[in-house]
This record gives C-alpha cells, sequence and structure tokens, in this order.
DNA sequence: GGTTAAGCGAGACGGTACGTCCTGTCTTGTC
DNA sequence: GACAAGACAGGACGTACCGTCTCGCTTAACC
C-alpha cells in the first residue's frame, strides 16, 4: 500500500470539514459519524478528536467556513428595506444545501448539548443578533424609529416567526412571510380597541 | 425461579412511559437509551419496540401523557388577558421538569427525524396553535380586533420569540417577556415616523 | 379473521412433525426454531411445548416417525449376508434427505443436551445395536462363529467407523466402504506376526 | 476513570482463549455466550469477532491452545505397544476437562456448522489419523504387518468405535476397552467356520 | 343438550444473546 | 511530533428466539 504524504496543520482542518459537509448532505447529519468523515477524508480520528470535541462542534465550524464573512446588512437609510434585503439573504441561505438541513440540524444537537448551543451562539447567533439590533439603533437614532422602540424585542420579533417556521412546523421560509412580519412590525397588526 | 405473572397492555404501556420520564429527568434525553427504559421498567426490548418506533417517539407519548386534556383557553370577553393567562400556564409549563427539558430536547429530536417532527407537530403544535387562533377569530369576530387583523401571524409572533428563547438563546421564559410581546401585539411597537 | 375449526390430538402432532421436517430440511436444523416450526403448521407454540421439552426431542420423535418400523433384519442364515443387507439399508437411509443431514444434527445436538443424548439411545441407536447383537448371536449359536467371539465388540466394529465417517470427517457412506469393514471383521485384518 | 492501556494482538488473544476455556468448564459450552466471554474476558465483543467467526471457532482455537504439540507417537519397535500408548493418551485427554467435554461439544458443533467441521478436520483430526497411518505404515514397510494390511482402515477401526462410545453411547473411555479393540485387530476377531 | 373444562391459535411478555456500529482512547509505524 | 491506520473496551442498537403467560374461541366430554 502506497500511502500520500501527511499534509498538516489548515490543510487536514479544511479537507476535514470539507468531508463533513459533503457527507452531511448526502446522508444526513443524524447518519454522520465522526468514523466516516475520517474514512472519508482519509484522516484518522485522532485528527479529528484533537481538533474538534463533538460531531456538533465539528459541524458548526465547517457550516461556519462556508459563511465566513457573515451576513451583513446594507444601510441605504431606509430601514424596512435593509431589514427586508438582510433577511431575504439569510432566508435564502437557509434555503439553500447543504446549510439550510445541516443549521436545522446543527440546532437540534444544540437541544442536546450545552457546549454546541454555547458556541453556536456565541458565533453565529449573537453577532447576528448584535447586526440586527445596531441596525435598528442607528435607525432610532436618526430619529425613524419612536425613541421607545424596544430594539430586542423587534430582533425577536423579526426571527422568533422564522426559526419557529424552520425548527418546529418545518415549513419552507418565503420572502412573502418575510414581508409580512416586516409589516406587522412596522406598521402595525391593526386591531381596533385599545388594550 | 418464580415468574409474577406479566401484565398486559395499558399497563406496560404506562409503567414504559413513567420511566421514561423519570430517567429521562434523571441522565437527560441525550443518554437516555432504550435499553436503559427497558431495564428500570423491567420490560424486554421488544415490548418497548413493538409500541414506539424511536426514541422521540417515547417520547412524545411520555411527554403528552403528562399534559393529557392539553392547555386550554379561558374565554373572559378580553382577548389580551385571555391570552396572558394561557400563554403564562404554557411558560410554567416549560420552566418545570420534567416537561421543560425534556419538550426542548424533543424538538431537537424533531429536526434529526422527520416522523418525530411530523407527530410532534400533529400532536402538539398545531392544536395548541388552532386553539389560540380560534381564540383571536373569536375576538375578531366580536369586533375587538380589525377585521384585518392576521389570526396566523399573530400566533407566529406570539410563539415564535418564545420558542426561539426556549430553544436558541436558551434562557429562562418569564411572565414580563410574555407581557412585553403581547403589547407589542396588540399596541404596537411605535415606530412614529414612516411605516 | 375466519378460523379453521381447531383439530386435536394426534392431528396437531402429526402436522407438526411433518413440518418440522419440511422446515429442516429446508433451512436446516441449525437455523430451525420451535417459532418457526409453529408458525409454519398454523399452531401456537404452547401446543408444541405441551408435547417436546426441546427442539432436540421435537426433531427426534420427527425423525423416527419417518422410520417407524426399524431396520430389521433378515435372516437367511449367511450372517454375512445378512449384516452387509442391513447395513446396506442404513447407509442408504442416511445418505438420504430428510433422514440423513437431520439424523446428523439430532447427534450433534446430543452432545450439547443430555436428554437429547438418552432418548437417541434409548429410541434409536440401542434398538439397532440389540438387534445387530442378536442376529450375531444367533449366527454364533449355531456355530458360524466362534464360541469366544466378542458380539459387542463386533457391533462396535462395524457401526465405529461408519459413525466416524458420517460424523467427523464428513464423506458420504459407500457399499464398499461397508464391505471392507466387515471382510476386515470376518476375515481378519491379515497381520503377519502374532502379537 | 481511569484507563489501563489496551494491550495488543496474541496478548487478547490468548486472555480470550483462557477465558473460553474456563467458563466453557463452569457452564458448559451450550451455555457459552460470546458476550459472556468478552465480559469476563474484559474485551470488547469486536475484539472477539475480529478474531473468530463463530462460537465454534473460537472453541476450536482455545482448545488446540492446550494441545499445542499434539500427540505423539513413540517408535518402540512394537507396533502394537506402540499405538497403545497413544490411544492411551488420546483416551486420557478424553477423559479429563477441559478438554474432553469441549472437544466433546465441539464436535457436536461440526454437525450444525461446516466451516468448524472442515477447520476441526483440518487442524486435529486428519493430523491425528495421519500419524496413525504413518505409524502402520512403517510397521508395514519393516514386515511387522502383512503387505496387503488396510491402513486407513485400520486406522478407522481403532478410531471409530472410540468415537462411537464417546459421541453416541456417551460412556466413558477405558483402556480396557481400546485393549479390547486393539486385540480384535491384530488377533482378529477368530470367527472359525466360514471367511 | 347444555355446560364446562381442556385444547388450541395467537401472540404479548421478560429475558438473553446475537452481530453491528460507533465512541473516545490508545498504540504502532511512517513521514 | 503530526499523522493514517486501526486495535481496543465499552455501550447501545434493533432483531430473533426462548419458554411462560394470557386471551378468547372451539370442541369434546360429562352431566
Amino acid at each position: 500500500m502506497t500511502h500520500t504524504p501527511h499534509r498538516r496543520g489548515a490543510d487536514r482542518t479544511e479537507a476535514i470539514m470539507r468531508t463533513t459537509l459533503e457527507l452531511g448532505q448526502e446522508i444526513g447529519y443524524a447518519k454522520l459519524s465522526i468514523e466516516a468523515v475520517a474514512a472519508r477524508a482519509g484522516a484518522g480520528k485522532h485528527t479529528i478528536y484533537r481538533r474538534w470535541s463533538s460531531k456538533g462542534a465539528l459541524l458548526l465550524d465547517s457550516l461556519l467556513s462556508l459563511n465566513e464573512p457573515g451576513l451583513d446588512y446594507p444601510n441605504s437609510g431606509d430601514i424596512v428595506a435593509d431589514l427586508r434585503a438582510q433577511i431575504y439573504t439569510a432566508v435564502d441561505l437557509l434555503a439553500r444545501p447543504p446549510f439550510g438541513p445541516l443549521f436545522q440540524a446543527l440546532i437540534g444537537e444544540a437541544q442536546h448539548d450545552p457546549q454546541v448551543a454555547a458556541a453556536l451562539n456565541e458565533r453565529f447567533i449573537t453577532p447576528q443578533a448584535d447586526k440586527t439590533v445596531a441596525r435598528l439603533k442607528a435607525a432610532r437614532d436618526q430619529g425613524q424609529l419612536s425613541s421607545g422602540f424596544d430594539l430586542d424585542l423587534a430582533m425577536a420579533i423579526l426571527s422568533g416567526p422564522l426559526y419557529f417556521q424552520l425548527l418546529i412546523t418545518q415549513e419552507p421560509l418565503t420572502h412573502e412571510y418575510v414581508d409580512r412580519i416586516l409589516h406587522a412590525l412596522f406598521a402595525g397588526m391593526g386591531p381596533q380597541p385599545q388594550p
């Protein structure tokens, strides 16, 4: 048996993450095993365990490597248009393999593994939320939103229904649905009587 | 060796579900195994597999057996008060072991297992959503909400941020947060200038 | 579901034994299970266990039911010819499915299960051996064999090599081999010097 | 939890075989399970399956490890004395646990499992038979046996009755019985009148 | 001739073991 | 010293049978 010379460090890291995404896309996260990733990547298991502490940690890194720069906000001056553009982009990312299904599975994993949950929040969720809040804050500072506008709650109302649809009802996310949420947030639901 | 006579059907079903909840509470869903449930319940593994096709299916039934009648809505005439009361109850249920953590884990499992996702929706999510929508519709029919009020979207805005907090940021759900959401929904976010 | 009327006693016994032989022939003794016999025979497992204490006991009865009268000896006056005829018959029986392979498997089972070993000896081996010894004794009494002729040993020399070939080397038993044994027994091996 | 470092290869092989013999002696072959051997030996089941394809294969190796050099023949010049000595040794080996009962069970297994039968023949039966035949042939070459002496048949007459007693009647093998067989083989049965 | 006990098919049940898969740790030898 | 390869202990999987049991239905035997 001949051996291809062992390449080191970043080289191996990258190959393993690429294989993880490939294999995850082919057989799904549930059936993905570190054993199989190692075999397919031509890597020793040790080489994987040296870098990642669990399947979830490996997948998180692999997914983030797909989206290095993150989803950045335009700032055209029109807060609604900017939010819409950004959320469209996010929704499109989630609709497209391999990101969508694997990201969904990763959130699933986070429900069983606190380390994954923490890392996911720290590395993806919070940064995205922060950008949204920052964009909203800019609009409020510019007087486009009332001074009492609840930035965090607005972020939650923008995100929550989408995650609900992704994780719970598992129906496809549409631009039209994003529009309805945006409209409700900024124009109100129009409930006649005052509560 | 003497044998206690085997008790049948519902008897065994109930014992297995009770054991599942006990063990799930003790060691967590991730470490829960059908093997261990069988051993603790004094049941053969086949007796479990005969009833449930997976760990997720078993847990779903076990959890639902805790909440037989479901969360029912009061109808005091005051839509906001009624929603508040009902959501408080739901949030309290989620805050209390064993339901909370196991329900969360079950949603996690639903991300890997379409059967669990479907069953969860059919048996828990959809019925609850339907009740909320029905209560909102009654209010709209009585003129308490504008005729254009988007019932489904309202339901999503009420649920989404809570599930977001449960599943993503994994912070505790508080009554105060529920109040903020309700206020936003019915009083609006107040984005003064341009809608 | 319609029920064929349950037939009793000997009827069921016979159906189960017939199924045992059928199934044993199809899939071999090793893979034969009481479960499968019951299913194929349309019998309850209890009905089998009521009659036989083990797979081996069931097979023994099933095999013996094939050979009810036993292998009886001719007595033509010529002891060698009579033995030859009888052993040819036995060897032919062993060469023919379903008896041969299942009988062999039954002896295999007897090595693990003393009850089967005892029953096999009592119901098959000893009666056959007794007949052989009786025929030899008649010949000795008629002066065809020396008065010191060791009847039991002769029986063992006739049977042993055949069972050796059946069980150990597992080569087919031939009439030619029977002839060689008979010749050695009655004409001697012809070893020159006196021991 | 601390881990003793895993010892490799021959070390594990030997420990597993030793445990197999121990456990086989304690509870008998029929009740012996690979599961139990693994547990007692502190080995993973896979470590056993990696080496042996079945319980029978494991037992065969384990037994042969007890009798590494095999049963070798003396050659004193006296063929009868040499055979007697060698067969006494074999009979004594079979009379003594753990070899006897487990060897008997292994032959039983060989009736259900062709792989075991083949391996048993190749690794134990045939080599022993060859030695016997070789010793007989030496005697014949030296003129101690007639030139027409049937070596293979003699071997079968020496072995057959003993295996018959071991496997079929399951009575203990005695030196006295060996003597009777040897006498019959070399002095003849003495059937006076018609050969 | 109606009742009743036994036989029966069906299959649930607790259990044991199977043979497989994967985990996370380790050892070995190569580069 | 990083690495590929893979052995190793261990745990769980889902399946197959074991022998015992419960359940109703059917049938023969006895009142």
